[in-house]
DNA sequence: AAACTTTCCGTGAACGAGCACGGAAATTGC
DNA sequence: GCAATTTCCGTGCTCGTTCACGGAAAGTTT
């Protein structure tokens, strides 16, 4: 034991009875040690509650360890920014620990560019993987590869139906829509509720996991049990194509004169902020998610009246550093589910935030 | 530099043309250089960039820094347990740098303690504080005290007029007393604000310093600028003698009849709730201030409307953790002023905070 | 039982910085 | 100009691990 107390590796050593040479092996199980000397070492380390110097470690550890980040292609002001801003901010804090971080883009659109992302990925040996599952089944299948690997992977911000993940970091999906529907019903009488738009992105549902399935049946779980006639329509926009969406809703307006309660349950509510806007209704209530700077403008000149945010940039840098904890210390996370606190936002918050 | 192009001591030592003994004496200004040397090896330092690796220090320091908490003695569910739980996670943190945290108590009601609490701190030897300024001038008079130290203190909840303090984490005060008037008279019309209850805490103005002044400032002038018009009245209770507060409560609703409106600026706001509870009004609106379990449950239990909240648990834990970076590393912190981010609860958002 | 394998384990040189020690160089005193 | 100080600086051990190397011990083959 040193002055501060702090049992070393050579402690563990003379209690039993080998070097430490022997001992190091065993704390880091890469064999060549004897089954009996391997017992008397553990007994030695359980019973002085042996613990690894970090410092001296890193110190002397000759590799770097490489966390990797796959993210798809993003510009600026985007939801996956934020993600990328995180990572960078957790790589930052553990390059001191000889933790290298790498993010591998990929076309979000495009399933071989995610392959070629995953190949480039898995070819520069990472010691742990943090994920956002776009392509489900494709990142199921990266999912077992890494596991036969031993790399340890998190989620961050969606999480999937798979046994191996180390940790996921997001906000509880399914409560989020229910926060939803309860805030934009909140003070109503049920008269006053009786239509709700809902307006979604088109995609290609072949491939992609579709992130606000949970979301929406929390919201629409919340308005069966507290607003049974509640009528929930849909308008399905595409944002490749945003010279259209004014057009779209114009459509689905003509229709339904009476829009006022609007509700997208994915980052992109701005891009129904100008037509919004122009298409005002007294006492609409618009309520969308995540905090990106186009969101909160639209909440500022009131257009939106509240944004649901998850602390997205928090998350992966979470993520960054429950992965090197573990990758340097063998530590496991005290919760492999953390569900992140969720913010809501509105005009008057909004300068405080 | 080593295989992950890092810059080491050695390097330095190298391109100044001098021992990395010297090299070490100018890092740590430690003396013993002449003007000559010291500033070849500044340019050599500036030149490579040179950051001393922060784990080979720690290995190589025998001395373990200790951060120093003043804090008045708390019971359990109070706003004090908080900030001792923030210090606690920090501390542990902190813990495998070789940093040690300690908490030093006194009694809020008694400054003699204080001057011992501060006493039995300045003997241990602290290479960091960490204060919260209840008692105003005594706190002055230590933070003059650790300057000539050369100790660095960071303010947490509340700072002080003082220029040397190291860093300050907490709300904006007068801000969160403006949100609290936003927000008691959100969607309301001038006529309906007539009247506002405040209920504030006696106490022995001699000494301490109000840290609800500021918030009471906010709050007036918002009013001034919104609701000219609106009386703002205040009754005084005394925490210390519970019993007497129904009286002290029932005595002023005599004169005021409609309270409608009720605001507290500390975090006791469930000191009232009781007897709120026990005299209803229809519409009635009271904002309180932080997240203490009793003011949620009083939110829960619809009788307070809304809370206001600050992180105190994050905010002590950031401190920590400035004060260990500074000591370590000399590293200063990118904001002397942290003003942290203000949660709006309700009894709808509650379930998910 | 000698010659080979295989298994197992101790040794010692890093890693980068801190700091005590002692001695060289510069300065001062007389 | 020599001794005594004072100033300045290099050397080398240390911190707790990691890991390559090489050799002892045990097991196998002929």
């Amino acid at each position: 034991m040193d002055k501060n107390g702090k049992v070393t590796i050579i402690d563990v050593a003379r209690k039993a009875g080998v070097s430490k040479g022997t001992v190091d092996r065993v704390v880091h199980n890469r064999g060549e040690v004897s089954r009996k000397s391997a017992e008397k070492v553990r007994k030695a380390i359980e019973e002085l509650q042996y613990r690894p110097n970090l410092y001296a470690s890193v110190l002397a550890t000759r590799k770097a360890h490489m966390i990797a980040c796959l993210l798809p292609i993003f510009s600026k002001g985007e939801f996956w920014e934020k993600m990328h801003a995180g990572f960078l901010r957790g790589g930052e804090s553990v390059s001191t620990l000889n933790v290298v971080t790498q993010v591998f883009l990929f076309d979000q659109y495009d399933p071989d560019s995610f392959h070629a992302a995953v190949a480039e990925m898995l070819a520069s040996e990472p010691s742990g993987v943090i994920l956002q599952p776009l392509f489900k089944n494709e990142t199921l299948e990266l999912a077992v590869r890494l596991r036969e690997l031993g790399i340890p992977y998190v989620y961050v911000d969606t999480k999937l139906e798979d046994p191996g993940y180390f940790a996921y970091y997001g906000m509880p999906k399914y409560k989020s829509g229910r926060l939803c529907a309860r805030m934009l019903t909140e003070r109503l009488d049920p008269e006053e509720v009786r239509d709700v738009t809902v307006v979604r992105i088109t995609r290609d549902k072949s491939r992609r996991s579709d992130p606000t399935m949970e979301r929406r049946s929390g919201f629409n779980d919340f308005m069966d049990e507290h607003f049974p006639e509640c009528r929930i329509h849909q308008v399905f926009i595409d944002p490749n194509k945003p010279e259209s969406i004014p057009d779209t809703l114009d459509a689905f307006a003509a229709d339904h004169p009476d829009m006022k309660m609007v509700v997208m349950f994915n980052s992109r509510i701005h891009l129904i902020a100008d037509w919004l806007k122009a298409h005002p209704v007294k006492g609409r209530r618009v309520i969308g998610f995540d905090n990106m700077e186009k969101n909160l403008e639209a909440v500022r000149s009131d257009i939106v009246s509240i944004l649901i945010a998850e602390h997205v940039e928090d998350q992966t840098f979470k993520a960054v550093h429950a992965l090197s904890d573990y990758i340097l210390m063998h530590k496991s996370i005290p919760m492999r589910d953390n569900y992140m606190h969720m913010d809501i936002l509105t005009k008057y918050n909004l300068e405080y935030y």
